[in-house]
DNA sequence: GATAAAAATCGACATCGTGTAGATTTTGAG
DNA sequence: CTCAAAATCTACACGATGTCGATTTTTATC
């Protein structure tokens, strides 16, 4: 766990540790590219970041908590995103909106994103990280639905389910069309708008 | 991997390695359940099944080819049963039924199904068999969402693709509602379901 | 700019899981 | 009964992990 800064405080100098830190998570994420999260090895991050293995275990202490660190970097900028967003009461542009800034995240952190969903059973403080996420857009999703006039509630046909299973389908497209290309993504992105709007009873 | 028999050829006997063979993925099964992949050491199988680590690679060359072969078990049930439907041909019938053994599937092998899905990234013989069976649903739903008139065609809004992404939602809700309860799999089907005929354009 | 406490780094070690190899026992077909 | 194939075991070598105590570097403070 990085628990360290209690009170991140006022510092006027910046640690050399957080520099370290970060480079650290960069040569993981790079290294995640590279090789895939099982091929990579301690000693490689360690390496990567110009320190020995010792030295990282400083700063983290597992492999594990090395990537859950980078998730939570990575996650914390979606939320950051997330609340930056203009909200528009408008449900079509307000999906509109909502498929754009989806299809930029993933560009943008679909790596990331993809190791966080599959290492989500294995490590628990990922899988806690990234159902808030989800958790996010699913309130985000019912909300749109709400306001396209679909009954708010929690039974099967209401709201707030369908939001849940809408937001599994965005995941689970993005997550493989991310892996193939820009153009799939955005194709993908299409299709997924498309059964949102129906299912918001807004169909063309 | 199982290669064996290559003509199941008339055995009288059945080889003590095949009742082996089975107790082997049986005890993965069931370790799978307790401890989890990363957890379950290939020590823990062999200490299960009754032999030695030594005897275990015998049958199989790693940890992740036993799972692929257990994987590959369970698959093929899901073929078979795919295969002994009865085809509807009135679309909503069609779905509903498709749900029906979808959960049926999922709470007889949700277990090997997660882990299959898991580890499709990391194990590419697993990937491969997943994305394969995966295909089968696709294309069923295809199937009726043209039966029903959607436009056929592989375009963002049309069959193929919009039968992709309800493959995900379908597969992805399962899958986290497959790890908390029977009820909560019995409702996600029938959200899933209310989307699907929704999309299919035969709203109640 | 000297200094001492805190931060950072290193190298060595113990442990554990993996996969291999050769020796040995068991099985079962003829 | 016999012997080759099948099945099993033990021992080993390797690679990755995580820990520890010793050592060096930073950094705040005087």
């Amino acid at each position: 766990m990085s628990g360290h800064r209690p009170t991140p405080s006022r510092r006027t100098t910046e640690r050399k540790g957080d520099v370290r830190e970060r480079t650290i998570l960069d040569t993981c994420e790079a290294l995640l590219a590279q090789k895939g999260y099982d091929a990579m090895t301690v000693g490689d991050i360690a390496q990567g970041a110009g320190i020995t293995r010792g030295a990282l275990y400083f700063y983290f202490g597992s492999k594990q908590e090395v990537v859950t660190a980078l998730v939570a970097r990575t996650v914390e900028h979606l939320w950051e995103r997330s609340r930056a967003t203009a909200q528009t009461n408008e449900p079509r542009q307000a999906i509109a909106a909502a498929m754009r800034r989806t299809v930029e995240l993933w560009n943008e952190h679909g790596l990331v994103m993809r190791t966080a969903i599959d290492l989500s059973l294995t490590v628990p403080e990922i899988g806690e990280l990234w159902s808030r996420t989800a958790d996010l857009f699913i309130t985000a999703i019912t909300a749109v639905l709400e306001r396209a006039g679909i009954q708010a509630g929690t039974e099967p046909e209401q709201a707030s389910a369908m939001a849940r299973s809408l937001c599994w389908m965005i995941e689970r497209t993005f997550y493989h069309a991310s892996q193939e290309s820009r153009e799939s993504l955005q194709k993908a992105s299409l299709t997924c708008e498309h059964i949102w709007l129906i299912s918001a009873g807004l169909a063309a």
